[in-house]
DNA sequence: CTGAAAGCGCTTACAG
DNA sequence: CTGAAAGCGCTTACAG
């Protein structure tokens, strides 16, 4: 069924059918009103690769996320699918390894398929500065700044890290614990767009306190996963057994620190506080209930796919926003009590 | 840049080149070298749009997914996704709440984008017998039986459920639990898939024991959600508080079930055992580690891409799989000594 | 308001 | 082995 043969049912031409079908003004009512009612009974659909092909314009948005079983970034993943189909919009959805380079996918994918617009869940700025310009069409990035890259055409909308960071420390430090380790991701992958500024922003608050804060004792990469941040935690707190509190960048890592201290029986909180970072919902019914630096993961959807959208249509400037965050105390914070005598 | 502007560089006919992209064979070696760098030079890539209206076929394998927060389907849509991917095969992704209609989604995007096949990760039997007969290409239900929908063009990849819940059971039993309640999905849109054989199998264990089981009391609906399921959970366990041991319909209830036991002061495993379904990776990693029945998604995931591609390539008839379990005893398990003197 | 016709970028019989 | 040409299903100036 095409738009040949509605014609000739209707006793049109192709022409008139594909106006009606777009909606153009110049019909009229009872033509429009025959052809519809053909193709609602026929069950008609344009074929959308001719649709495309003449408007030399392609359909999806592509959106590439990093790390699979991070549930901080399927979280915002569904709630941007969701609101794209709201728009009509198709995505295409596509899983990289944490360690991957996102644009480099995109910018294959730029070339092979063509899709309106990306999304970045994730990606290392590096790999940004050094391939991006290659992406030619509208895109965002999601949970890092980009506004130090200087594209037209990339938008970023993310927490502010640096501050959200500062904040988990703060709250550690007035909870009285001193020896504080960190929990992080790999600087080689995720450093400038991540690790970077969670850790300067934690690193700044323990030296205005007067901590000393090492980057190669206090620091503890891992990959954001289960088995990862287990294994990473474990290690951090054989080897500094003085640690009473953890800040980890992502939630996902405190679920490994949590079960790393039932390991080596430590309670939480009363022997080692935890506070992360993202704030995914499961923070809400882990046994503690898990502290942690909220993210705003409506506003950040909401907002990306709204400039994603109208940046597309109307071709404007790229913008960058912060969201702001909040800090979530809950079960896995405590006071800590200097029994040791030391600070 | 099109095919033609790459004919000119080359010197030879646009039909040439077609040739040379789709690897035919009829090309002399020498023109498909010569064809071939100034296409890699330019960095040319075919407009998709156009070879898709010629070859009269879509790109897309589309795939839903039921339930958003559902940690286990979310493994598996990674898992298929990576392996599409990995065949050069683009996937489109709709995510759904859990109530939603997968089929008439399905229906609608079989019209409007005539995708290749489709994958519907969970959905419900009732739908598909009411509106399947209205996709027309290669499908494959995952997770679910459809054998007993007769459709030739869908597929299905299953653990047997059934068996996998009268295991379950049997392994409380074997721990001296008698009182069991049963955490699982909603009859009215999970129900024939998911949620029916579950209890079944559950249910003809319990009484092949001589103890009786009676659904209104013994078991408790939820959606797939952490909030959900600790609502449900907690309203279970406050109503039936001689229950000692719980056996959930998926890894993501057990979850809501330790959080309210823990609101309710009960230990688990000591004062309340826990078995789940799905084995997702996080099962491995809570406190305590929680048994469950273990679906293997690596086998589901790859036999359902599998399967999908080759009837997509070569139309065979639509199968279906039960692929085996493993029952994981973990610390959530414990032994049951009747201190009541009931039996 | 409507039709006839060109053309989007590609593929593939058909000749040679 | 290669070229010229028709055609995939649609859109949109151009006439009228």
């Amino acid at each position: 069924m095409t738009i040949k043969d509605i014609a000739k049912l209707a006793g049109v031409s192709v022409g008139t059918v594909s106006r009606v079908i777009n909606h153009h003004p110049d019909v009229s009512d009872s033509t429009r009103l025959k052809v519809e009612s053909i193709i609602s009974r026929e069950g008609f659909e344009p074929n959308s690769n001719a649709r495309l092909l003449k408007n030399n314009t392609e359909s999806d948005i592509a959106i590439l996320i990093k790390g699979t079983q991070n549930l901080f970034l399927e979280s915002l993943l569904e709630k941007i699918q969701i609101l794209l189909a709201e728009s009509g919009e198709n995505a295409n959805i596509v899983f990289l390894d944490e360690s991957a380079d996102a644009v480099k996918t995109a910018v294959q994918i730029n070339a092979q398929k063509h899709p309106k617009g990306f999304i970045f869940l994730g990606g290392d700025v590096k790999n940004f500065s050094r391939s991006f310009a290659q992406v030619s069409v509208p895109s965002v990035l999601v949970t890092q700044d980009a506004s130090q890259l200087g594209f037209a055409n990339l938008s970023s909308f993310c927490t502010d890290d640096y501050a959200g960071a500062a904040e988990a420390v703060r709250t550690l430090l007035a909870y009285g614990h001193r020896k504080i380790g960190i929990l992080g991701g790999y600087m080689s992958y995720n450093g400038e767009g991540i690790t970077s500024p969670r850790l300067a922003g934690a690193a700044d608050v323990l030296q205005e306190h007067g901590i000393p804060f090492d980057p190669e004792e206090d620091f503890t990469p891992s990959r954001f996963s289960f088995p990862d941040s287990h294994q990473a935690a474990r290690k951090m707190l054989e080897k500094h057994p003085g640690i009473t509190a953890v800040f980890t960048h992502s939630d996902v890592l405190s679920v490994g620190v949590l079960r790393a201290a039932a390991d080596l029986h430590l309670r939480v909180p009363e022997d080692l506080s935890i506070i992360g970072y993202d704030g995914i919902e499961y923070t809400d019914y882990s046994l503690p209930r898990l502290a942690t630096v909220r993210q705003n993961t409506d506003a950040l959807a909401r907002r990306s796919v709204e400039d994603l959208l109208f940046r597309i249509c109307c071709g404007r400037e790229a913008v960058h926003e912060k969201i702001p965050f909040s800090v979530d105390i809950k079960e896995s914070i405590s006071h800590h009590t200097e029994t040791d005598g030391t600070e």
